[in-house]
DNA sequence: ACCTGAACACCGTTCAAGT
DNA sequence: ACCTGAACACCGTTCAAGT
């Protein structure tokens, strides 16, 4: 018998799902999508989605983990630029995807699944963030902290967007110990009290 | 006739039920709390919550100004305390209003008031934080993104809360220009490029 | 002006039944 | 194992009707 059957078709038809979910929340919103609406999408009735996920949740963090996959190896390959232009391809990278923080935040409340995503997310961010900011030449006791300040004004300018130089220049404040070294001004022996 | 008949009884009813409103979302949430469950805890039927209010957005939005209200009264009051100890004062106060946050950022995308709400929220914050900055001696081309970058970070904390010390160090980071003047080093020549 | 009972369209989810 | 039709409990909202 022919073995290029495709040996797993119940995945192919997950990942359809999935697929039509990650649309449809980019274009209508988590709230405004509903179950029948996704299921239609990908060629499925309503309750079957129920045997593949758990509930409308757990779609949403097959999303996410796709989405976050794409994302970071996008960021990998930035490997040459400085980090703030790292960080503002970030920004452009999500904000069609924007919509996601504010139901994550609002989820996670309410779904354990969710909030587990949430908090593995945080976690991811915070270590990549603040090894970027140990090799930008950041000093020690603070290095956490100023990741985080970083995460989230990202978070928030995806919901508020400001103008590009309002943008560059609140970014720029989070990285007062710059990435490129070609700078005059240091005040690193500044000592915290 | 006797004049002390409470000339506005509306009024009175309104009040009741955004009172009832305010203290189910603090415990359940927006989502949870149904319009339903306001109308009971105000002694009245649901739909009647609809002859006071265009829809549950807006009962939201009565809820919000009504914080909105308190928390600036309390923050006034604080006038003499530095800023960094008014910042953290506004944290623990809005702690346990958190999920407005969230729910005015998820909201804000559906409905046009709440919408409305959260731009001009956002411009107060803005103001008050700009100024509160200039007063305490930041230099002017970027105190506009540094009082956002504050604002930004307050919301964040309140969903993601963070032990005593990073919360700390967080906020100074965001105020390197410090609101004590007992402090010796100063860049303020810095130009931006 | 103020409030209700009854209905509407829709939602996420469940379940017994089919293949 | 995979999928459906039909139902369930609930939701925000509307409307004609009462006072």
């Amino acid at each position: 018998m022919p073995r290029n059957r495709r040996p797993r078709d119940a995945d192919e038809k997950r990942e359809e799902i999935v697929a039509a979910a990650q649309t449809l929340f980019r274009d209508l919103g988590y709230d405004k999508t509903s179950v029948a609406r996704i299921a239609d999408n990908a060629g499925v009735t309503a309750n079957t989605i129920y045997w593949y996920f758990k509930g409308k949740d757990e779609v949403l963090v097959a999303v996410l983990d796709k989405d976050l996959a794409t994302a970071l190896t996008g960021y990998e390959e930035l490997k040459g630029l400085p980090l703030i232009e790292r960080l503002r391809w970030v920004l452009r990278r999500l904000r069609d995807t924007r919509m996601l923080v504010d139901t994550v935040h609002a989820r996670a409340r309410l779904s354990p699944t969710v909030a587990a995503w949430h908090d593995q997310f945080h976690a991811t961010t915070d270590r990549i963030l603040a090894d970027e900011l140990r090799t930008a030449g950041a000093i020690e006791p603070t290095v956490a902290a100023a990741a985080k300040n970083i995460t989230f004004v990202i978070e928030a300018l995806l919901s508020h967007p400001q103008d590009d130089t309002t943008e560059l220049t609140m970014l720029e404040l989070l990285l007062q110990f710059r990435d490129t070294p070609d700078d005059e001004v240091r005040h690193s022996d500044r000592q915290p009290h």
